[in-house]
DNA sequence: TAGATTGTTAATCGATTAACAATC
DNA sequence: TAGATTGTTAATCGATTAACAATC
């Protein structure tokens, strides 16, 4: 799930808002990671509403979690806010996306050009939040050489190369669950550290690379269980 | 999250691998409901592959958890393997299957007919797995009509009567972000206990009803906090 | 029977919450 | 200044793991 990064040396500006000592990425809990894309989503949205400030108070009840919980989410960062004022809106979701590494945009590959890879493929959330997506890969000749939203399908022994020479170090697998393991290992082959996974498989990569999952089916399958009158 | 059933009347046949007592779903942690789906899909492949009998140490290799973690999971609900041999995988698949009500196929509406409503309704594996779109809906007007694979679009305003009609109590959100909660809105008066939700809000909804979340982008956004090198 | 593996309990680990001193 | 709200610590809650008696 995580890596074993340590962040390079400390800086001495003492007005930085990132605590002065080094974070370790491995003492923040993944879940913690996990709800900041919350916190910017709902950020951005209060910027959209025209509104400057927001306590933790407010966040929490758009968000539907506890205001202890995001004091205490932020404080493994450093210290965002104001006592008696509360969190500046843009400052805060600025230095979340920082911390995310959301400040630049990530170029992606995309493996398994099926009906569910053409979605994705012309997916326009992406790009409006860092991510896009530079190469398309199929592991059928049929398929390579077709043209999808100003891309062309390359074949899936490419893709390896591709990464390096492009330097992407993200991929998403569309293809079909019995290839999506395949997929996976030409991904770290690549130097993917990132992947987002929508076959419904568990796959098995290296420590350092994180994988998430994109699993409807399944999501379906465990809120039957709560549904009451058959 | 939860809802507040409780299940009637025990039955006294002592054959039943299901507890003699009656199960309270909110006594069981939804983190272990979540992997229940898992559980199932991974015995499935096994019988793909032949096998016959698995042991919790095997399970648990497969889908990357502890085989202590799967062993207290499905004490929750019974016991259905045998000391010194393991589980058999068909009774042990069908017995979770029971559990979280997959033996039945699930009628859904699907709100919102865009780029992503249209692939969700493409989307094949659904009915392999339980549920069956049923019904598609969107607010245009002008998208009114529209066959897409044998249904036609009909307007938003008839979603909750056309679930009270038609006994649907799951549904999918795929419309634009800020008719999201409308949408939400419109399945609750239609008797949903179940959503699926692939707009980048957080929906209010009563305690009675399951939501989960789709979020691609939100699971990017949390793995580039780990990439290494920029 | 001996060996293997379950089902379950208690110990451990980790995450959330409550409380409050610090401070804007 | 008084009031509000942060940042942080300690207490609580919940989930995972280890261990092992029960038993196939």
């Amino acid at each position: 799930m995580t890596n074993h990064v340590t962040r390079a040396g400390g800086t001495s500006d003492s007005r930085l808002t990132q605590p002065a000592y080094d974070i370790d990425p491995d003492d923040i809990p993944d879940i913690v990671i996990r709800r900041l894309p919350i916190y910017v989503r709902t950020l951005k949205g209060l910027v959209e509403s025209g509104s400057r400030s927001v306590s933790s108070e407010e966040l929490a009840s758009l968000i539907g979690v506890t205001a202890a919980q995001i004091r205490r989410d932020l404080s493994y960062f450093g210290k965002f806010g104001k006592q008696g004022k509360g969190y500046d809106i843009e400052h805060l979701s600025g230095a979340i996306e920082q911390i995310l590494k959301l400040d630049r945009q990530w170029p992606m590959v995309l493996l398994g050009m099926g009906r569910l890879g053409h979605a994705i493929a012309s997916y326009r959330g992406f790009s409006r939040s860092s991510f896009t997506i530079a190469g398309l890969f199929d592991a059928d000749p049929a398929k390579v050489g077709e043209k999808v939203n100003d891309l062309v399908i390359r074949p899936m022994s490419e893709v390896a190369d591709a990464m390096r020479e492009e330097g992407i170090r993200v991929g998403i697998i569309a293809t079909p669950r019995v290839q999506a393991q395949e997929a996976a290992d030409l991904l770290v082959k690549g130097g993917a550290e990132a992947i987002l996974n929508y076959a419904p498989v568990i796959l098995r990569v290296p420590e350092h690379v994180t994988v998430r999952e994109i699993d409807p089916v399944s999501a379906l399958q465990s809120m039957t269980y709560y549904i009451d009158r058959d």
